[in-house]
RNA sequence: GGCCCCUUCGUCUAGCGGUUAGGACGCGGCCCUUUCACGGCUGAAACACGGGUUCGAUUCCCGUAGGGGUCACCA
């Protein structure tokens, strides 16, 4: 039996948080066990009831570390049908994400744009792009073009092509059209500097600013002649509205707050009010999952809805969840103005791999339990809205360093080598091959993809090699003497492999009664030019004995020893 | 200022009335070790405050404080 906690309102509005609802699923013996906590109180807890708790946690915890089949599939598998029959129809759900080309997809934009897609992906809906461009002024052809490139390199594809807003005006105005017909909207010949003047003598009165209506009720002929006039729709006056938000949880506002807003400018042009509920509704969105910068937002465009359902009908409520935004490290929101950077830079000037980016994005806010590492398929399975928190986060540049650099580790070979090289200009194809060869050695060491290229770089060095300040300091007479001691030992070596490099080079140093570091750091030099590298066995290796014997006879000096 | 939202280690978070408050990043120590990493172990580190409700509150309710969002003929 589903867990409905709510009795459904008629809408399609899906009750999903409802903190302060009675648990209904409880079953007569979870009530028993209540009511005997209640009447025997802690003295319970000495008996151990709740230790039996505790081990059952464990023994979950214990599993999944283990890599056992995870009992939390088993309850996902249970949240899907409690999600389905609890109002989210399995392959009806219909998000969209509708960013402004005023600039990049900066990183909120994507964290909005993540949650919507996997929200479609994870109920089997649609996932739907529209551009929303009304603002001629603005918008960009180089900003859409970011956006779109910036999705595309996060992986997150979409089921249709973008709609363009701005091709949607007719559409818009026609609305507004129907609106002011049925009398929901009405025309407002208020000027620019009259509506300034209201919201002075407001302000003076430290009144809230709102629109007073004082067209609302005005009867048409006593309109000015040949003036401009903007359309605004009539928001109900008394009561309230409370949306069902997913992310929120019930919010109620007193329709008192809301005036009556612009949706045709004077010149005829659709704001962004209308075109987003009139897109919305005609792009069939279920559910409107955006930042919490919007949550009042719905309020205003509900009426629009209420309206136009109320004239032609099918215009129900959609589902709101406002996903709270994400801060910079000083706590305010982030903005293009404000610290975002655009996923590009992440991309090009950070070095970070796009799978590491979704994840970071995705925990940022969401939490599944103490999951950290989430595939995109794992994503996509495991998915909800119940995982999202109504608290801001902050970002944490040190956190998505981290994840990068275990995505580093797993990350195919060739596309790493793929990666440093075009941040290098290209190489042929003996040195992708050196470099790919060299990967596995460079991937632990780097926790983005300029780590990566800076690791690579004593690979593709010159002879003679330049040395690094540190370097130099191993190259003295005496290191430079063991140098040429391990260049006749180790060009005697037959097999040219790790073990038996290894086992060569060690004997040696006892041979000598020299702690290893002493012949070893020599070696790091002459090999690399730098004082941290992987390790030497790996590097001779790598190079091969003609290139590694050539390093290291470039530095060595036979002295004699006795 | 009006309205709305938020508050568990420095950060991301688990927790959905009874836990030694768990994990991750970061930080300290130890181990591994030829350097640097990786990896392993380990330590310090949190329930904003005040009232209720309850046998019992981090958890539910109400205040206070702090933070955030929003109030355009921008989106």
């Amino acid at each position: 039996m589903p867990r409905s906690r709510l009795k459904t309102p008629p809408s399609t509005t899906v009750p999903c948080r409802t903190p302060n609802a009675p648990k209904s699923g409880q079953t007569g013996h979870q009530n028993w066990t209540i009511a005997v906590r209640s009447a025997i109180g802690a003295a319970l807890q000495h008996l151990g009831w709740h230790q039996h708790l505790g081990a059952r946690q464990r023994y979950r915890l214990q599993s999944v570390r283990l890599g056992c089949r995870s009992p939390w599939t088993e309850l996902d598998r249970k949240q899907v049908v409690m999600a389905s029959s609890s109002g989210i129809e399995v392959g009806k759900v219909v998000t969209r994400f509708a960013p402004s080309p005023t600039g990049f997809l900066h990183i909120g934009g994507a964290r909005t744009a993540l949650f919507n897609w996997l929200f479609a992906r994870r109920y089997g809906g649609k996932a739907l792009l529209r551009i929303e461009d009304t603002d001629k002024k603005r918008s960009t052809q180089e900003a859409i073009d970011a956006i779109l490139d910036g999705l595309d390199w996060l992986g997150l594809d979409y089921d249709e092509k973008p709609t363009f807003q701005s091709s949607c005006a007719q559409r818009h105005a026609e609305v507004a059209n129907v609106l002011l017909e049925n009398g929901y909207a009405y025309r407002c010949y208020a000027t620019p500097e009259e509506l300034e003047e209201m919201r002075a003598e407001q302000r003076a009165a430290k009144l809230p600013l709102r629109y007073d209506g004082r067209w609302r009720d005005r009867d048409p002929s006593e309109a000015p002649a040949d003036a401009s006039f903007t359309v605004r729709v009539k928001t109900p006056v008394d009561g309230e509205t409370t949306i069902t938000d997913l992310v929120q949880g019930d919010v109620s506002v007193k329709n008192e707050e809301i005036d009556d807003y612009i949706i045709l400018r004077a010149d005829g042009t659709p704001t962004y009010m209308l075109a987003a509920v009139v897109d919305d509704h005609d792009m069939g969105c279920t559910h409107i999952i955006r930042g919490d910068d919007h949550l009042n937002n719905a309020f205003r465009q509900l009426p629009i809805y209420r309206a136009m359902d109320a004239i032609e009908g099918g215009w129900s409520d959609p589902t709101y969840a406002h996903i709270p935004l994400i801060h910079g490290s000083d706590g305010a929101k982030l903005s293009k103005r404000h610290g975002a950077l655009g996923v590009d830079a992440y991309r090009d000037e950070m070095g970070i791999l796009p799978e590491a980016l979704f994840n970071y994005l995705l925990r940022l806010g969401w939490a599944h339990g103490d999951t950290e590492e989430v595939s995109r398929a794992e994503a996509i399975e495991l998915f909800s809205l119940d995982g999202v928190g109504k608290s801001p986060s902050r970002f944490d540049i040190k956190k998505l360093e981290n994840l990068n650099g275990h995505y580093i580790r797993q990350a195919d070979d060739a596309r790493l080598a793929r990666l440093v090289a075009d941040m290098q200009g290209g190489k042929n194809e003996s040195e992708m091959d050196l470099l790919t060869r060299a990967m596995p050695l460079l991937k632990p060491r780097a926790k983005n993809i300029h780590e990566l290229v800076d690791g690579s770089g004593f690979i593709f060095a010159k002879m003679p090699l330049e040395m690094t300040e540190k370097a130099q300091k191993f190259l003295t007479d005496e290191g430079r003497g063991y140098l040429s001691l391990v260049s006749a030992r180790l060009a005697a070596e037959k097999n040219w492999t790790f073990d038996a490099l290894e086992a060569s080079t060690k004997s040696l140093a006892e041979e000598l009664g020299l702690g290893f570091g002493k012949i070893a750091q020599p070696m790091r030099a002459a090999l690399t030019g730098t004082t941290t590298s992987p390790g030497i066995f790996d590097v001779l290796v790598l190079f091969g004995r003609d290139e590694a014997l050539a390093r290291i006879d470039a530095q060595a000096v036979s002295v004699s020893l006795d």
